[in-house]
RNA sequence: CGAGAAGUGGCUCAAUUUGGUAGAGCACCUGGUUUGGGACCAGGGGGUUGCAGGUUCAAAUCCUGUCUUCUCGACCA
């Protein structure tokens, strides 16, 4: 018996125990004994390279280059924005002492870079000339996070920030929504996730942003996982740190700032958005091999088959896994479930013998079977409509649970008895979300732009000033 | 950070109540037979019981501390 594979809880039975099953069953990560200090094993780090290689192309697309700044930050340094280091000063790890000595100054290690990068432009921009400068860099930083979990929640995290100066509050303006279009982009096409994508209240922007972007993705169970952001800083930062430079009128002047982001927590938002009982489903365009090919019965001809398509397959750039182990056939087929492949292909006597092999979906887990001959035409459109099946999959149930509330009566019998996103009329004041959030553990996800506010805020009464959405979030 | 639960070969657990030679199934290795949904036969390797103290003739077992994991909450991305 299998047992390891067999123990996947119901993600109906127990959500956050699903989460955890398959994070371990499908051997995406390991736990160290650091607390929130992931391993990523091969199978979860080839997800993250996609991701990187996906995104790092867009980058470098929109002329922004990659650079690696130090892990430390000097107290001194971080405490230059104040509103920046309020944010974050709660929830930095600190180096106290270098081998037997204790540090004159103790040096945090970075929860975000902002503030090294800013020390950084004030040395380098001199010059309209120098401008836009657009840096960005892949690295790990450190949060000290109280509870964890794997790629939702940990203290040390992989991750891409975008940092960017420019001349104009406007091209910053325009920088900081490119980026945020790079990202749902990516989140759609590529993830099959779709996202609710708004500006953060002011009580939820980021620690010095003039203004927060964000990307809203609802995992299965309802509730929200922020998968990404953008900022728009203004001056603010540059003013702390002195940044100047000479404009075209000979003028010393003050740029303007953005920085984004996302981190690994989108495979979190993968596993959550996609999977099922059985295990992982990975989005095709994503997937580190689209399909895994079973041989059935190791006889020759079997075996030369199982090559064949292996190697078509690889010519038409279709990552693909071949499984020679000497398992049986229905143990494969249950660990290629687990791991998500896109599509299994069966490959045995019974069907070669009228030349066709089987294809068997992960979405749906419905089997078809091919002719032999069109292996790779029929594995190319399969991927399509995974791919696309998927996110519909997903926007359907997303919007069945975003529901409506028109007053606060409305709101706590929603917030009480159902899984997901509410949608309601807000008056702007930072109280009513207090007291949204206190009376029920729901957040603001962002502010809507394209819709009319039809009413009240639902809290207090008073005349609305934006649609909103509340929920739960990890 | 608060409440609860748990740490015993890679995994799931037994032995803990009542201190007395650490055990099973699966996984792993070798050989063979198998192969269309989690195979079978035979043989074999692997653990000083999370870690550190303490009690005792004797500790997986009792006591103290600590670390890690899980669930629920608070906080934060």
């Amino acid at each position: 018996m299998a047992n390891e594979v067999k123990e996947i809880t119901s993600r109906d039975v127990n959500f956050a125990q699903w989460y955890t099953d398959v994070v371990k069953k499908a051997d995406l990560v390991d736990y160290s004994s650091i607390k929130g200090s992931m391993i990523i094993r091969p199978y979860g780090y080839a997800i993250w390279e996609n991701m990187q290689k996906i995104l790092d192309a867009e980058f470098k697309k929109t002329n922004h280059e990659n650079v690696q700044m130090p892990m430390f930050i000097p107290e001194s340094l971080l405490n230059v924005e104040k509103e920046h280091v309020a944010g974050f000063a709660p929830e930095v790890a600190w180096v106290t002492y270098g081998g037997n000595e204790k540090l004159e100054e103790r040096v945090c290690v970075r929860p975000t870079s902002e503030v090294l990068f800013c020390e950084h432009f004030k040395k380098i921009i001199k010059s309209y000339r120098d401008l836009p400068l657009l840096y960005n860099q892949w690295c790990t930083i450190v949060r000290w996070e109280k509870t964890t979990r794997p790629f939702l929640r940990s203290r040390e995290i992989l991750w891409q920030e975008g940092h960017t100066m420019h001349a104009s509050e406007e091209e910053a303006r325009e920088e900081t929504l490119r980026m945020l279009k790079i990202y749902e982009n990516f989140q759609r096409n590529v993830l099959a996730i779709p996202v609710i994508v708004g500006k953060k209240t002011d009580k939820e922007k980021f620690a010095g942003a003039v203004e927060s972007y964000t990307l809203e993705a609802m995992m299965y169970d309802g509730v929200a996982l922020q998968n990404g952001t953008t900022h728009y800083f203004g001056n603010g930062f540059a003013k702390a740190f002195g940044i100047e430079y000479l404009n075209r009128e000979n003028k010393l002047v003050t740029p303007y700032q953005t920085s984004w982001g996302v981190t690994t927590r989108m495979i979190g938002a993968i596993i959550m958005t996609h999977g099922d009982d059985n295990g992982l489903v990975l989005p095709p365009n994503i997937a580190p091999y689209k399909t895994i090919i079973i041989p059935i019965g190791q006889n020759d001809e079997v075996m030369a088959k199982v090559d064949e398509i292996h190697e078509k397959l690889l010519k038409a750039d279709i990552t693909s896994k071949l499984d020679l182990s000497d398992k049986t056939p229905g143990f494969k087929f249950a660990e290629a479930e687990v791991k998500g492949y896109p599509i299994r292909i069966e490959v045995g006597m019974r069907d070669l013998a009228n030349d066709l092999v089987t294809l068997v979906r992960r979405d749906t887990l419905e089997k078809r079977q091919v002719k032999l001959e069109n292996v790779v035409e029929e594995v190319v459109n399969l991927l399509q409509e995974i791919q696309t099946n998927l996110y519909d999959r997903a926007l359907k149930r997303r919007d069945s649970m975003i529901y409506e509330a028109h007053d606060y009566d409305e709101f706590r019998e929603i917030a009480t008895t159902k899984n997901g996103f509410i949608k309601t009329n807000w008056c702007g004041d930072v109280a009513c979300e207090n007291k949204i959030k206190d009376d029920f553990g729901m957040k603001s996800r962002c502010l809507i732009e394209n819709e009319e506010v039809t009413g009240n805020c639902v809290c207090c009464g008073r005349k609305g000033k934006h649609r909103i959405y509340f929920g739960r979030q990890y």
